[in-house]
Parts: structure tokens; C-alpha cells; sequence
DNA sequence: CCTACCGATCGGTAGG
DNA sequence: CCTACCGATCGGTAGG
């Protein structure tokens, strides 16, 4: 006899970040989702109501993730480079050890409706704004640009980065932290 | 009476890297394709054979022009800097000037068929080691590090730039390349 | 380039 | 969570 897959609303939306990661929003149809938890398409309503709303709450996920990173680090004591380093190796950590809603939310918040995109960009701001101002307490000569430049080489993690491969995690911190204080001149 | 829209094979071309640019290969129908034309869906297939057949072109296409933009830079004479800085503006034009096909390049190329995406990625990495030789010649101590955060920069133009905003082009690269070459302590 | 289709797949529902 | 569906839309074809 074959038994009955028993699923979680948490398993369900977990793995909905899973696949919105790797083939987009469009790419996934509710019928591969439940088929990736064992289950028929229809078995997916028990749990959530739309798949819009699975893709709300996997891109809040990762919004709420990079907020709550920012907030600890800013709440560091001690000089605006210490703070700096908290922002960005909170970074790292959550792209890491959140890839498929970090992916979901830099990748596919397109896709939302006007209302929850306009939600996830107000977001995405406030969080740059953590860095103009950590950059700004540094002197930084345009804390707007510095930071969209540092913002650019940590999204892009999720793009190439291997955690198997030989860079480990803390020497990454520190490789893009240097590059952005220094430059390749080091 | 109703005139008849006729387009040519490249109208659509253009146009589907267009779409494919705004919501993405998953995201655009062959009806959305062809409204945009002031067409029927039906009407497309007499200029090309199949919606993947337009993914391979606009994405051939824009890691065309990326590997154009590269060899012109690498034969310009003079120091390593100079070939950097040629690298960097050839770069930022390619992204300014080809817009739609850049981010289809960029975003969609993971939806092609394993042929098709393998060979992408292996243009992409031509692409990058061009990165890698010029930043060996001027012995940074990671050419292959340094490549990547400065590509990380270079490819997250098309998630925020407007040329209708006060920072020019050649401002731009100017910008990128300070901070590539001295970071933020400028 | 349009008319008239095709089978397959989509997100989602009713009811158990 | 499954069975049995639903109408809508998908990429694509035949023929003019």
C-alpha cells in the first residue's frame, strides 16, 4: 500500500520559494509544486488560497529577512566601518542561508501586483537606506551611489556563490569589504 | 476600413525581446507578442518557427553584442587601465543601448534547453576572462574576485539606471571604475 | 496576415 | 488529501 503524503502549510510555502527560485513565478505551475511535495495540484488549496498569494509570502519572507539583518546591524556599537561590516556580513548570512526567498524576492517581485510590488520597493529602499547611512557616517563622497555599488556585488551572490567551493563564508565578508573600501588596489 | 499591420521577421525579434525584457519569457504569451505587433498569435508563425527559437535569438544576441563590445576593448593599445576602462564603457553601453536583449541575456537564459543554456554560460565565462586577463596585467592580487564584483556592478545597471536621471554616462563609468579601482576612500 | 481550429495545460472549485 | 471537474489560456497548425 502507498501512503498519504501529509503536508504543512510551512512545507508548502517552502518549497513554492524553492521553485519560484529556480524557474521564476511563471515557470512553476501549481501542479509541479504539488507534485515536489508528493501531492495532485488540487491537494495545494487546503493550505493556501492562491498561488499569488504563495508568491506574497515567500518575496515578504525575504523582505522581512534583509529588514531584520539591517536593523541588528545597525544597532552595532562602535564606528560607522564596524556597523558596515555588520550590514554586510548580515548580508551574506541571509543570502546564504535563505537562497530561495533571496532569490524569490530579488527575482520575482515583478510579477506582484501593484499594491505588494510598491510594498516590496518601499522595502528594498529603506534597506539601501541603511547603507547611505552607515556610508554617509564614513564620509563617503556619494553614499548614494557607494551603496547601490555594495548593494550590487551582494545581490549578485546569489548568482555565482557556492558554498562548497574553497571561498568560506567569512573570507567572503571580508573580500567584499575590502573591495569596497579599497578597491582592486590592495 | 482597417489597415492590415505587416511586420518584419525583426520587428518581432525586437519586440519579443521587448516583452521577454519586461515580464520575462514565462511571462509573455505568443498572443501578448503578437497584440504588441497588431497581430494574432497565429500570424507570428510565419516569421519564425517557435516561441523558444525567439529566446535562443534575443539572448544570442545580447551575449553577442557583450563579446563584440570585449574583443573591441581588449585591442585597444596602451596600458592595462586603459583596456579596463575601455572594458567598463563598452560594457555600460552594451547595457544602455541593447536594454531589452542585455536583460533577457541576463535573466532568462536559465529558461533555454541544456544545448542552448551551456552555451551561454560558456560565452558568459569568455566574457568574464577577458575581465580576469586585464585585471592580471595590473596585478591585483584576485583578478578572478575582483571580475566578478566588478561585473556584479557592471549587470545591476539594468535593475536601476535611468538615463533620464542627472548621472550621465560617461559619469557612470567614470563612478565604476573609481570605485573599482579605489572603492569608497576616494 | 487571418480564420478556424487542435490537444495540452493552466489556476482553481465542489464535495467527500 | 483525492476524485472529478471547470472555463480560460497556452503554443502551434492547416489552409487560404
Amino acid at each position: 500500500m502507498t501512503t498519504r503524503a501529509v503536508r504543512s502549510r510551512d512545507d508548502v510555502v517552502r518549497t513554492a520559494g524553492k521553485l519560484f527560485a529556480e524557474r521564476g513565478y511563471h515557470g512553476t505551475s501549481m501542479r509541479d509544486l504539488a507534485a515536489e511535495l508528493g501531492l495532485l495540484g488540487s491537494s495545494l488549496y487546503s493550505h493556501i488560497s492562491s498561488k499569488e498569494d504563495l508568491l506574497v509570502e515567500v518575496v515578504e519572507k525575504g523582505a522581512h529577512l534583509f529588514q531584520s539583518s539591517a536593523d541588528a546591524a545597525l544597532a552595532t556599537s562602535g564606528t560607522a566601518a564596524k556597523r558596515l561590516k555588520a550590514l554586510v556580513a548580515g548580508h551574506v548570512d541571509v543570502v546564504l542561508d535563505h537562497l530561495d526567498e533571496v532569490r524569490t524576492f530579488l527575482n520575482e517581485a515583478g510579477v506582484l501586483d501593484e499594491v505588494h510590488r510598491s510594498r516590496v520597493l518601499a522595502a528594498r529602499d529603506r534597506y539601501e537606506a541603511s547603507y547611505r547611512e552607515v556610508l554617509s557616517e564614513m564620509k563617503v563622497a556619494d553614499p548614494k551611489l557607494a551603496a547601490i555599488f555594495l548593494l550590487s556585488i551582494l545581490n549578485a551572490l546569489e548568482r555565482w556563490y557556492r558554498p562548497t567551493g574553497s571561498l568560506q563564508r567569512q573570507d567572503l565578508v571580508d573580500e567584499i569589504l575590502g573591495f569596497a573600501l579599497n578597491g582592486i588596489r590592495r
